[in-house]
RNA sequence: CGGGGUGUAGCGUAGCCCGGUUAUCGCGCCACGUUUGGGACGUGGAGGCCGCAGGUUCGAAUCCUGCCACCCCGACCA
C-alpha cells in the first residue's frame, strides 16, 4: 500500500512503527517510498510540529521553543525538589576550563577530549582585507586555552579543594543546573546535541561506602523520577568497563527501552573512587587526625530526557504527555456559533477553570476566535495536552461539558457538577494508564535467549533487550557489538545469580546481561 | 573524522542530467465575504540574492571549484 499511496486529504505521513503518521496537514501527493522506516525523520518533524525544538543555525544546537522549554522547567522543578530533599545544594561553576585543570585527570580528559570546543582567542577586529567583516585579532592569542566544558568535574573539584580541609566539611553535596558542550561526531535533535541543558551533581564523602551509597540513592532517584513523574519504565544496572564513564570506578545507570525497539540511557550516576581527589589533590582530616582523599560521586540528567518523553509515549497524532510534566493538563475549547455564545461559554469556561485550579490542576483556556474547534483539537493532540474539555451550546443547555483523553483518544460527556472530580479522576489515571502501557511494551521487548542464532534473530526482528549470558569480557563484549551493533545496556541490578554459558564464547557465566541496540 | 545524500518563500516541493521568456505547485500567511460540535469554503493578494563565495558563459537555480549547514550509515557519545 505505501508504494503508491497517494495522499488525497489533508495529510502529511511517515511511516513509524509500522503504522502511519499523521504529522502535520499539508496536501501531498507523493511516492513515499523514500521516507517510509526513517524513525528520526518522523521525530523530528513531529517534535518541531509539536513546538518543542528546531534546529539551530549554530551547528548541531538546538533552539528549545516555549511549549518545549516548559515542560523542561517542570522536570527542572521537580527533580531539583528531589535533590533538595536528599540534602544538595545548588551552585555554579565556569563555562570555561583551562587546558591544564582539564588535563588533571587523565582518564576524564582523555574520554573528553576528541569532542571539545575551545577557546583561542578573546578579541575580534575589522578585517583590514574584507571591509564590513570582522576577523580573530591574531595578538589576542589567549597564553592558555580554555575549553568549553564538556562536564564540570575538572573545575569543580579544583574548587572543591579549597572547601575541603576536615571531615567536618563533608560530605559536600553539591548540584549545578547548567549547559555543556560536546563536539559530537553526529547530533541528533535532544538525543545527542552539541550543547545541552542539564544537571550535574557532584559530591564529595569521607568514606568510599558513603560514595558509593550516594551514587546508588541518586541513580533510585532518577529511576524513581522516570517512573513516577516520565512514566517511563527503566532499567537500574551498572555498566560495564568499556561503557563506563572515563575516570570513574563504577557507573549506575537508568535504561529505558523506545518505541522503536532502541535503548536509551537515561541517566548516569557514577562513583568515582578517589580519581578525582588524587588528580586535584582534595584532602581532608579524618577524625583520627590522618590526611585522606575524599571520596566522590558525580550524576546527571539532561535534555535527552525529553527525548526519551516523546519517544516512549507519542503516537501518531502527535505528543502525549503525562501529566505531571504537562505544562498545562486540561485545554478548555468553546465551540460556537455568535459573539453571544462565545460570551456565555466563556462565563462557564472561566468557572471551570476556576475550579479546577482550586484543585492544582493547570488549566488553559483556548478563547481565540481566529482558529476553528477542529483546529485547536489537532493543535493540542499533538501538544500532547492529556485532557481537553469542549463546551459548545448544547452543553450549555444540558449542563454539561465534553471531556477527551489524549492518550486514549477517548471521549464522553460529563455532568458540570462531578467535573472537577473526574478531571481529577483522569488525570490519575492516564498518569498510570501512560506507565502501565509503556511497561507493557517494555516486558513484551525484553527477550532471554540462549544461543547467538537466537540473539541475532530477536535483534532483527523483534527488537528491544535481549537478556544473556555473558562471560564477563570485553572481548566477546567488543565483538558481539561488532557483529551486531548491539551493547550491553546494563548488568541489572534485580538480576538473580545463576549459572549458564555464554551466548558467544560458550564460557561459564553467572548473571545475565541486558543487550540492546541504542541511541 | 570517513562514505552517501540533500540545500529553491514560514513548511513541503517541481525544474537541474541536456544553461535561454516573468522560477512550478500545494500548505501556511494577508484582505473581504460566507462559516464555526474534528485541521472550513470562495474571491483577491503579498511573500524568493534558487545555502554562501568564486569561476566558465552573451546568458547560470541549472555547468565547474571551494566553503557552510542539514539528513542517513560508520567511528564517538548523555
Amino acid at each position: 500500500m505505501l508504494d503508491t499511496i497517494k495522499i488525497l486529504s489533508f495529510v502529511k505521513t511517515f511511516v513509524y512503527s509500522g503504522s502511519i503518521v499523521v504529522p502535520n496537514y499539508e496536501i501531498m501527493s507523493k511516492n513515499l517510498t523514500s521516507r517510509s522506516e526513517d524513525y528520526s525523520k518522523w521525530y523530528n518533524e513531529l517534535v518541531v510540529k509539536a513546538d518543542l525544538a528546531e534546529n539551530s543555525a549554530v551547528r548541531g544546537c538546538m533552539v528549545i521553543k516555549p511549549y518545549g522549554y516548559a515542560i523542561w522547567e517542570k522536570m527542572q522543578a521537580e527533580l531539583d525538589k528531589m535533590f533538595k530533599e536528599t540534602g544538595h545544594q545548588n551552585a555554579y561553576f565556569p563555562l570555561f576550563v583551562p587546558k591544564s585543570l582539564f588535563e588533571a585527570e587523565e582518564k576524564n580528559a582523555e574520554g573528553f577530549a576528541k569532542e571539545c570546543a575551545i577557546v583561542t582567542h578573546y578579541r575580534l577586529e575589522n578585517d583590514p582585507e574584507n571591509s564590513g567583516k570582522l576577523r580573530v585579532d591574531p595578538n589576542a592569542k589567549l597564553e592558555e586555552e580554555l575549553v568549553v566544558r564538556p562536564t564540570s568535574e575538572a573545575i569543580i573539584w579544583s574548587t572543591f579543594k579549597g572547601w575541603v580541609q576536615s571531615y567536618r566539611d563533608l560530605p559536600l553535596l553539591i548540584n549545578q543546573w547548567a549547559n555543556v558542550v560536546r563536539w559530537e561526531m553526529r547530533t541528533r535533535l535532544f538525543l545527542r546535541t552539541a550543547e545541552f541543558l542539564w544537571q550535574e551533581g557532584h559530591t564529595a564523602h569521607a568514606t568510599k561506602s558513603e560514595a558509593i551509597d550516594e551514587a546508588i540513592q541518586m541513580n533510585n532517584i532518577y529511576a524513581k523520577f522516570a517512573e513516577e513523574f516520565m512514566a517511563i519504565p527503566v532499567i537500574q544496572g551498572v555498566k560495564t568497563e568499556s561503557e563506563r564513564f572515563a575516570g570513574a570506578e563504577e557507573t549506575y545507570c537508568i535504561e529505558a527501552l523506545m518505541q522503536d525497539g532502541k535503548a536509551l540511557q537515561a541517566g548516569t550516576s557514577h562513583f568515582l573512587g578517589q580519581n578525582f581527589a588524587k588528580a586535584f589533590d582534595v584532602k581532608f582530616a579524618n577524625n583520627e587526625g590522618k590526611q585522606d582523599y575524599v571520596w566522590a560521586t558525580s550524576w546527571g540528567v539532561s535534555t535527552r530526557l525529553m527525548g526519551a518523553l516523546i519517544m516512549t509515549h507519542s503516537d501518531d497524532k502527535g505528543l502525549v504527555l503525562p501529566p505531571k510534566l504537562a505544562p498545562f493538563q486540561v485545554v478548555i475549547v468553546p465551540i460556537y456559533k455568535n459573539d453571544d455564545q462565545l460570551c456565555k461559554i466563556s462565563k462557564q469556561a472561566e468557572l471551570i477553570k476556576a475550579s479546577l485550579k482550586s484543585e492544582g490542576i493547570s488549566v488553559k483556556f483556548d478563547d481565540r476566535t481566529t482558529q476553528r474547534p477542529g483546529h485547536k483539537f489537532a493543535q493540542y493532540e499533538l501538544q500532547g495536552v492529556p485532557i481537553r474539555l469542549a463546551i459548545g451550546p448544547n452543553d450549555l443547555k444540558a449542563g454539561t461539558v465534553e471531556l477527551a483523553r489524549r492518550d486514549t483518544l477517548t471521549k464522553e460527556v460529563v455532568d458540570l457538577d462531578s467535573l472537577t472530580s473526574r478531571v481529577e479522576a483522569q488525570l490519575q489515571e492516564i498518569q498510570a494508564g501512560l506507565f502501565k502501557k509503556a511497561l507493557n511494551f517494555r516486558s513484551a521487548h525484553i527477550t532471554r535467549v540462549e544461543s547467538f542464532e537466537e540473539f541475532k534473530a530477536v535483534l532483527k526482528q523483534k527488537t528491544g533487550f535481549i537478556s544473556a549470558h555473558w562471560d564477563g569480557s570485553s572481548e566477546t563484549e567488543d565483538k558481539i557489538k561488532e557483529i551486531t551493533k548491539a551493547t550491553i545496556r546494563c548488568i541489572p541490578l534485580d538480576s538473580k545469580k545463576e549459572l549458564g554459558e555464554c551466548v558467544f564464547s560458550g564460557k561459564p557465566s553467572n548473571q545475565r546481561v541486558l543487550f540492546a541496540k541504542a541511541y
